[in-house]
DNA sequence: CGCAAGTAACTGACGAGTCAGTTACTGTAG
DNA sequence: CTACAGTAACTGACTCGTCAGTTACTTGCG
């Protein structure tokens, strides 16, 4: 850190030290600024802690990125891409069935003890109403996709009316935020309770959340009526 | 507004006007505050933002509360307490039944409704990290509360070893983030998705969470073996 | 050299918190 | 019923720290 000519400066590869060429140290800034934003949220990070924990300053900070907005922005989309990557891998891989259930919350479980950072910045302390939105967004968006995986084959069904199929449908999306919500919720769980194994914690969101689907999966129709303890009031 | 004697403020009450006793204008304030910190976050909430809605200048409010944090808090920690309080009753009210789940649900449904702006500060753009504490600890509480309840009747069975509770106990502990997790998200989809009947919404979520719970109270044992489908594919 | 990488030192705006006063209500002495 | 003292509610105009963004300058590699 001291050191003027030599370097051990925690970075990665040989050659990484001051005098970086462009592209280098911008994919560094977004590194760095992902911690900072990560571990303080939007509010409390300034650019004078990614700057610094760049070892680089504010100025040269800028001339990669025109406003915190912009940096914070790049950030984000950077992890909002990546999970929905490695979801909508995890989930194609397994058409539909429990594993399918399993590899997403195993990816949610993965993601979340790789980069607690990332996680910590989209999932908790959604500093920023943008970020908000932008989650929505993913929620949406990997909502539909999924609802879609779920239907595939009852859509090939021609025993099937269209009407019945709209109904599925519906069902189907009304199942993502409640699969979703209990999944995230559920990782931040177990992240705060350590004494908890990994395995039962995942164990568990696996078989509720596949207690919910299965029952649609198996076309079971779930009436007003019938499925549910008869009302009593 | 221009009007010097008469008024019609817009305030409620008939002799409510400028000028008013201490504690009245605590609560005005209060309500005040949790509006404007529930539409922009704290963040974006400037002290002058809250004052002006009150028709009343920043000096007055900071005759009232100490600090922006400490108005804050103030305002957080009613609606927890609220929230908190409804929940339970809820719960107490319905021994750890279906209905125990639909009331729980209902008083989310109903909170979100009638009280946007404090769903919106507490469950959506939680700005400030020190809500995400209070709400962390909000879920604990109520977790363990509910667990209590939902074992409160398998305690008393003398059929059932100390050790057999402690697996139920702990499975009921790892049910909680489960169930909270399903119910906000789905409170949170329905408010972004207005063309679904609340109807349709909350008994999704109370089939869906029912499913999961059903099985514990019914003193099936899931262990990793059983209790999945055998995997049609 | 020449140009890209880099910096220290500055600016300007914003927003929390303060202070020196002003205004209106409540009694009570004449 | 004044009149006027006492006081609580209230305000406009300030201070002052903080932080995003800039500017003018230095350094070192090809």
């Amino acid at each position: 850190m001291t050191n003027t000519t030599g370097d051990t400066a925690g970075d990665a590869g040989p050659g990484a030290r001051r005098r970086m060429p462009h592209a280098r140290r911008r994919e560094q800034l977004l590194q760095v600024a992902l911690t900072e934003f990560g571990r303080r949220g939007y509010h409390s990070t300034q650019m004078e802690h990614v700057a610094g924990a760049a070892q680089v300053s504010k100025a040269l900070l800028y001339q990669h990125f025109a406003s915190k907005e912009e940096l914070f922005a790049e950030v984000t989309a950077s992890i909002v891409t990546e999970l929905t990557a490695r979801l909508n891998a995890a989930v194609l891989a397994e058409q539909g069935s429990v594993d399918g259930i399993r590899a997403m919350v195993r990816v949610l479980f993965d993601y979340a003890t790789a980069e607690p950072d990332a996680w910590n910045l989209v999932v908790r302390h959604l500093d920023k109403p943008e970020v908000g939105l932008e989650l929505r967004d993913l929620r949406e968006r990997l909502g539909v996709a999924f609802a879609d995986l779920l239907l595939r084959r009852r859509r090939r069904d021609p025993a099937l009316s269209p009407a019945e199929l709209a109904v599925n449908e519906h069902r189907a999306r009304l199942l993502v935020p409640l699969m979703y919500g209990s999944m995230l919720s559920m990782v931040s769980w177990w992240l705060e309770h350590p004494d908890t194994s990994r395995e039962k914690a995942e164990q568990m969101a696996v078989e509720f959340i596949w207690l919910g689907l299965d029952r649609l999966r198996s076309g079971e129709r779930l009436g007003k009526d019938s499925a549910m303890a008869p009302e009593p009031r």
